[in-house]
Formats: C-alpha cells, sequence, structure tokens
DNA sequence: TGATACATACAAACGTGTATGTATGTAAAT
DNA sequence: ATTTACATACATACACGTTTGTATGTATCA
C-alpha cells in the first residue's frame, strides 16, 4: 500500500504517537525502539520517518498534548485572594490522586515524569522542562501555604519551605509507589483520608510539642 | 602488559566494580557500557570479561556487597517485645534520613533502588529482589505499627495499612525528590523534625475529627 | 503529472560476546 | 638456582546482532 488521503496520513500519525505512548509507558522511552513503535502501529518505520524526524522529535509532539493536563491542573488553585487555600489545597491533592489511579492518561503522564531519568540525549532538554514544571508545583504549594498562614488557617510558625518538601514529597512517592503495584490501598477511595492526615501534619505537626508525641501515650 | 599478581587482579577487580557503581549511579545501568566501565577502571573490556560474565554478573556481585547495610537497617527495629516502638521507628527513619544524604554509599544505594525500573533481562530477578526488600521494609513497618497501638501509643482505630503505605512513600519520596536536586532542604538537619511531623500525623491525622481540619480555624 | 504517504533496501554506528595473542607470574622438574 | 611448562591476567581483533538514518522504489491521491 501507498499513499492515502490526509485524514488517512493523520490517523497513521496517531496511531504511531498512541502506540509510542503505551509502549514507552511500559518498557520506557530508552528501551523501545522505533520498530516496536511502528509494529505497534501496525506500520513501518517508513512511515515513522515520514511523520518524525526520530524519537525526539515524536516524544517532543507527544509531551506537548500531555502537559496540558497538568498545566490546567496547576492553573487551579493559583489565587491568592481565595478565602478558603487550605481546603482548595485538599481538593486540588485529592483530585490528582484520583485522577492518577483511575485516569489511563494521566496514569501515562505520570509514568513518564517518573522515569523522565532516562530521558537522554536530545531529550534532556524535556527531562529539564519536566523538572521545572514539578518545582513550580512546589513553589505553587508554597504559595499557596502562605496564604493559609495569612488568613489563620494554618500556624504561622509552620516552616513552609519544609512543609511544602514534604507535601510533595508525600505525593509524588504515594503516586510511584502506587504505580510499582506493591499495594493493597484503593487509592481512589483512600484519596480524602490520606489528604486529611497531610492537612492534620501540616496543622500539629510543627509545634513544639510534637517532638514528644513518641515518648507520650496517646491523649484521644 | 600482562599477567599480574593476585593482588593487583584483585585490584583490577575492584576497580572495575567501583567504577560501574559510579556510572551506574551517574547514568543508570543501562545506558553505561562496558567500555565506559573498562575505560572508567583504566583497563580495556578484556580485563573486564576475565574478571565477568557480563554486566549482569558484576551487578550481582556489586549488590551482593550493597545490600548490607540496608539489611543491617532492616533487622535494627524488629522486636515484637520493644516497649517503645514509636520511638524506636522514629529513630529508625530519622537515621534512614540523615545516612541517605551524608553517606556516599546509601546514596548510591538508593540511587540504584530507585532507578531499579531500568533493570531489564537477567537483571530483572535483582529488580525484583530490590521490590521484595522495599515490601518488606512496608510490612515491618506495619508490625510496627501495631506493636504501638498494642502499648497505647498510636489510637485503636489507625488504618495500619493506609498509614504504612503512606510513610513509606513518604519517606521514598523524600529521598527521591532529594536526589532529584530541587531542594533548599536541609535534610539532615532537619531530619527529626520532618519525623515528628510523621508521627503526629500517625497519632492524630486519622481520627473523625481529621477531616473537618481544612475548614476550621487553627485552635493553636 | 507531480507531490504525497508510505514500504523496502541499504549503509553505518554501536554494543556485545568470543576468539586469539601475549607477556608475566608461579610452581615443578632438573 | 635455572630452566621448563603452564596457568593467569589481561589486550587486541573479529564476528554478530541490533538500531538508526537515509536512499530509493512505488502506488495513489489530487
Amino acid at each position: 500500500m501507498a499513499r492515502r488521503t490526509k485524514e488517512e496520513a493523520l490517523e497513521t500519525r496517531n496511531s504511531l504517537m498512541a502506540a509510542a505512548l503505551e509502549q514507552f509507558c511500559e518498557k520506557g522511552i530508552a528501551r523501545t525502539t522505533l520498530s516496536d513503535i511502528a509494529t505497534a502501529a501496525g506500520v513501518t518505520r517508513g512511515a515513522f520517518y515520514w511523520h518524525f524526524k526520530n524519537k525526539a522529535e515524536l516524544f517532543e509532539a507527544l509531551w506537548a498534548q500531555l502537559r496540558n493536563p497538568l498545566d490546567e491542573l496547576a492553573d487551579i488553585s493559583e489565587n491568592p485572594q481565595e478565602p478558603q487555600p487550605l481546603e482548595k489545597l485538599r481538593e486540588l491533592i485529592v483530585l490528582l490522586l484520583q485522577m492518577v489511579v483511575s485516569n489511563p492518561v494521566h496514569q501515562q503522564i505520570f509514568r513518564l515524569m517518573i522515569n523522565r531519568n532516562d530521558l537522554d540525549g536530545e531529550l534532556q532538554e524535556i527531562g529539564a522542562h519536566m523538572q521545572l514544571m514539578h518545582g513550580q508545583f512546589r513553589a505553587r504549594t508554597e504559595r499557596i501555604l502562605i496564604n493559609a498562614i495569612k488568613r489563620g488557617q494554618l500556624p504561622a510558625d509552620l516552616p513552609v519551605e519544609l512543609a511544602a518538601f514534604m507535601l510533595h514529597s508525600m505525593v509524588d512517592g504515594l503516586i510511584a509507589n502506587w504505580f510499582a503495584g506493591d499495594t493493597r490501598v484503593d487509592m481512589k477511595a483512600q484519596a480524602s483520608v490520606i489528604v486529611d492526615a497531610m492537612l492534620v501534619m501540616l496543622r500539629q505537626g510543627f509545634g513544639d510539642s510534637a517532638a514528644l508525641v513518641a515518648e507520650s501515650p496517646i491523649v484521644s
């Protein structure tokens, strides 16, 4: 077979990207070959090289699509006038956790971000970009925490940098470990419980009294 | 040059392993070639193939050494008679965090464990083994939590599985994010503060009152 | 008829594994 | 104490499979 109509060509291009995404998530970017992608898409490498210069260009196109949901998510709660910043933060993290475990597209995004370490050569820029988004998320969390402090919803002496780092690390770890599959935890159902516990940590975990917790009996 | 004395041969073997470990941590296992290792060790691939069958065998030898510190760490607090399990858990996690940021050997271990996803082919067994150690750590945490509940140091209605999952995820995330380098947090100095906050979360984060935290003002 | 949308064929690079060469240590024979 | 014989500890060279990139062929759309 040979030349198709424009729509059919677009279809094969989309097939290539979809197949690539799937394989990237399964085996990682480095270990999926162009033949893998082409075969999975039902074409040959010829088709691939017609639509893309190389694997890096395809991944850039992929990432340009995939980052949209993340960008949207990031924009949700960036309002310094928000009267209930802590509640908004709660909703944001719950939403994030639930999306990751239920929405396959988001699963793919986060799988790629978790394995962003194997981005070499021309893909390093994208890896740096992921790193940047990662950092922006933390900065955003910090701003929300500061806003919450201003509004008396978090203690004034909360170490903001540290707290944001811990929050962010915990979310990352939860997602990564859920992906690793060593969990019998139903994260979709428990997301609220998880985030509530995190917020309690923010509100009561950093005072002077916190240091004595391990030694004393519970007060209930 | 050719045949050396036995001691010199052992030296080159050690050089190969040390060079390999360094490269593995830098570029990942998959992306370091046998030439990389040999060159970094100041020899050729001939020397490599004399001492090791292939990259997998070298990594197995490496891991056999590196897992020792982890095994020791795991054995520390496995005592059901421990009267202060929560305090022991606190010490364990603080120790873990501080070791990771200060001890280069432990850094290498955890770098390898974090990137255990790129273990393919013959190395999958080791990847599975790492996964297993990972799971055992969580099981151990669960047992400590149960012991702490028995001794009235944690609330009886604590969801043990979930709490252990969260603890574990947070530690993983902290280490991974600290490695990622996007942190101005001095984790060695703050380790105590971090773990104290985590324990507050365990003690007070899972009750019915926790769900209302985001909406109410702080009580201080 | 010419540009398009591929498939096919080919060349080059890279990494692995193995076969071979070789100088040296080492133990036994003399 | 030498010499001899062999195992050792590598370096070098080659054969192979795999992946990439490109060049070419070709049917079809427009």
